[in-house]
DNA sequence: CATGTTTGGATAGTGCCACTGTCCGACGAA
DNA sequence: TTCGTCGGACAGTGGCACTATCCAAACATG
């Protein structure tokens, strides 16, 4: 198909697309002329995927970059890319290792990686963009005097482990591995919006049950 | 204390402080002269609320405005209030209801809500943000082609109404009213990426004991 | 074949957002 | 008195996700 076809069954604009293809989260269409290429029916799934992870994901582009070129480095064996997409998502900047409200939340994170049974990280320098934000949250609870240690976190924990039982099942559906990791790639990301919404809506219900 | 003091203590620059008041976000300090003003622990309190409503739970300058201001609005019994805060946060765009992954997200969510006896939201133009948002997210994942009907989302939804249950526990530990409807912003907010970034490191975690 | 439309690539521009820098006159401490 | 600091006003910045314009080649239509 053209790039006209593929914009109208995609989703996005052909200056999006063109954007795309110029950040490199799309692969060039194949060449039929000096001045036209043609697209199949991967670059429409790519470009879905890639929309999905920006606007309802939430991912940004540079992001998205990141974990698509992860997904398919064909130099990596099965389970690292699966663990890759999603590690290479968020960066923020390591935490102040001075600041008190820092220390008690590392220690309740520790504490509670120690009761869950998972494996702790090791050294400051190498935690995983999801620990540094875990840390990072616990600090913001805890500055703002909400108790936020190891036994208040333990049930979001434990809940957390259900969580990726049924998402691991999900992907082990998939019947080949590039499906399977595209589908850890787009299920990570994709139900997050979902659970968190159903989290409020939760709250909601709950509260009028309360009340 | 002065500006400056509020500054150090809140984490956030004089300018941001100054941007803050001129968006509402904080109130404006007592006047001691014409030219000075007098903070208090009121004012830094509320300071650090917003930034870390803005930068750990990553709500924009203007939800937080809403959000805040629907927590103080005294016209409001307490159970609305502490509903009205998180009902005031997303806006998306209603979905367009020709399409048909969209009227199959819909399905799902619809008998989503049955299955767990929520409340069903009637009419479409009064859904609530987090009722569009999931449908929104559903769409995208039907639109992909993952399975996502009733009985894939199920185990969320009842992971979503344990995790209510433990955060109204949470808010209902505070002891005044005002305290509860400021905890239950703090806390639906600042507990999303907590449980996101939990979830992750869960999926590393069952990913590592699978292989 | 003539003519008008469409295509893909290059490049500059737009709109939004969360700040940030600069200036100013008043204030307060040395 | 002098000099740094204060708070307010307002324009400016940088990043991001597009978006608009232009161009020449290619196709479609008569």
């Amino acid at each position: 198909m053209r790039l006209a076809e593929l914009s109208e069954r995609g989703g996005a604009s052909t200056a999006t697309i063109k954007y795309y293809l110029r950040e490199g989260l799309l692969q060039p269409g194949r060449r039929i002329s000096a001045t036209q290429a043609e697209y199949g029916e991967d670059h429409l799934r790519r470009l879905r995927l890639v929309r999905a992870l920006i606007q309802i994901g939430g991912v940004s582009v540079a992001d998205a970059r990141e974990v698509i070129a992860a997904a398919e480095d064909e130099s990596l064996d099965h389970h690292l890319r699966l663990g890759a997409a999603t590690r290479s998502l968020p960066c923020v900047e390591r935490p102040d290792e001075d600041d008190p409200a820092v220390a008690t939340a590392r220690r309740s994170v520790d504490g509670l990686l120690e009761a869950l049974g998972w494996a702790p990280d090791s050294g400051t320098d190498l935690l995983s963009p999801a620990h540094r934000r875990l840390i990072d949250s616990v600090t913001a609870l805890v500055r703002l005097g909400y108790p936020c240690g190891t036994e208040q976190l333990l049930p979001y924990g434990r809940l957390a482990a259900q969580l990726a039982v049924t998402d691991l099942d999900l992907v082990e559906e998939q019947p080949t591995a590039t499906e399977q990791i595209e589908a850890a790639v787009a299920l990570t990301v994709l139900y997050e919006p979902v659970l968190l919404s159903l989290r409020r809506m939760a709250h909601a219900e709950e509260s009028a049950r309360r009340l």
